[in-house]
DNA sequence: CATATGTCCTGAGAGC
DNA sequence: TGCTCTCAGGACATAT
């Protein structure tokens, strides 16, 4: 489930293609149902094939390759991974570029599930169409006091709050239970009640745990889909404290973790150190 | 407007 | 062994 450090690290895996020039772009034959690529691949082609790659870039959970005056924009959603080396098997990419020059590099988009998206948009077209209205601030750039004014303004939960792209862009499932955690927030605290003082501790827990993610180059779950840029697992999981833990005893306090269901999703939490 | 729910998809694992 | 069932959850569409 590429949150945003596995999509940050994606991004860093690539960025050995700023500077080259897409030489092909192909969409593989696949026994599944076809993940939505818009415009439709001729286009796609059309548009970036002899372009040059300028930026690699991540807006929340989403991959922005930079190419000519166009940005091609991979969602990987659940299951997806973008890298330049080999994908866990063939038959799940849905999406292929070669990029020429030397070494020559193919980029390829493979999911599982298949839930996730490419788009190819102009770049101009990317704030109007992707940002405004679906994606708050990055959960590594917003400010304390944006953060704190735009949780006073909501009535949910904490948990289900931090999961709203909206909000705050890039917090996923998995990091939204563990930096709760190290705030020692109880995850169906109320927004709009939370003290200041609890805020600034979940700020920081944010951006310590979503820092250290990243170095450690993000979670590989039991799955074992997702692969950092080098094709090995991140190394993150080892370091959760209750994400898939229920049972286990808290590394903080011992006691046993809790799994509950919040909004459709699981949310995992030490029922001492997160006390209502 | 804010918030809640249903849906898409495949593969792993449980239970029988 | 092999079948069926449930579950995982990001983000969007639709409902309240």
């Amino acid at each position: 489930m590429p949150e945003l450090p596995e999509v940050e690290t994606m991004c860093r895996g690539i960025r050995e293609i700023v500077g080259r020039q897409v030489a092909s772009v192909s969409q593989p034959r696949c026994r599944y149902r076809p993940i939505s690529i818009t415009p439709r691949l001729a286009s796609i082609k059309k548009r970036t094939q002899g372009q040059t790659v300028s930026k690699i870039w991540r807006l929340g959970k989403r991959v922005v390759i930079d190419v000519g005056s166009d940005s091609l924009i991979l969602q990987p959603k659940m299951t997806g991974l973008v890298s330049l080396q080999s994908v866990p098997d063939p038959d799940h990419v849905r999406l292929r570029m070669e990029f020429s020059g030397r070494p020559p590099l193919t980029l390829q988009f493979w999911d599982r599930r298949g839930l996730g998206t490419v788009e190819l948009l102009k770049q101009a077209e990317v704030q109007s169409r992707i940002v405004d209205g679906r994606l708050g601030p990055d959960a590594l750039s917003i400010e304390f006091e944006d953060f704190s004014r735009r949780l006073a303004a909501t009535g949910r939960s904490i948990k289900v709050a931090l999961l709203d792209q909206k909000l705050l862009a890039g917090v996923g499932n998995l990091y939204a239970s563990e930096m709760l955690h190290a705030a020692r927030i109880h995850p169906e605290a109320r927004c709009a009640r939370l003290s200041v003082h609890r805020k600034r501790r979940l700020y920081a827990a944010m951006q310590s745990i979503l820092d250290l993610a990243i170095r450690y180059e993000g979670s590989t779950l039991a799955d074992g889909t997702y692969r950092n840029a080098l094709n090995d697992p991140g190394s993150y999981q080892n370091q959760h404290a209750v994400y898939d833990r229920a049972g286990l005893p808290c590394p903080t306090c011992g006691k046993d973790i809790l799994r509950i269901v919040q909004a459709q999703r699981s949310t995992f939490y030490c029922p001492r150190c997160q006390a209502r």
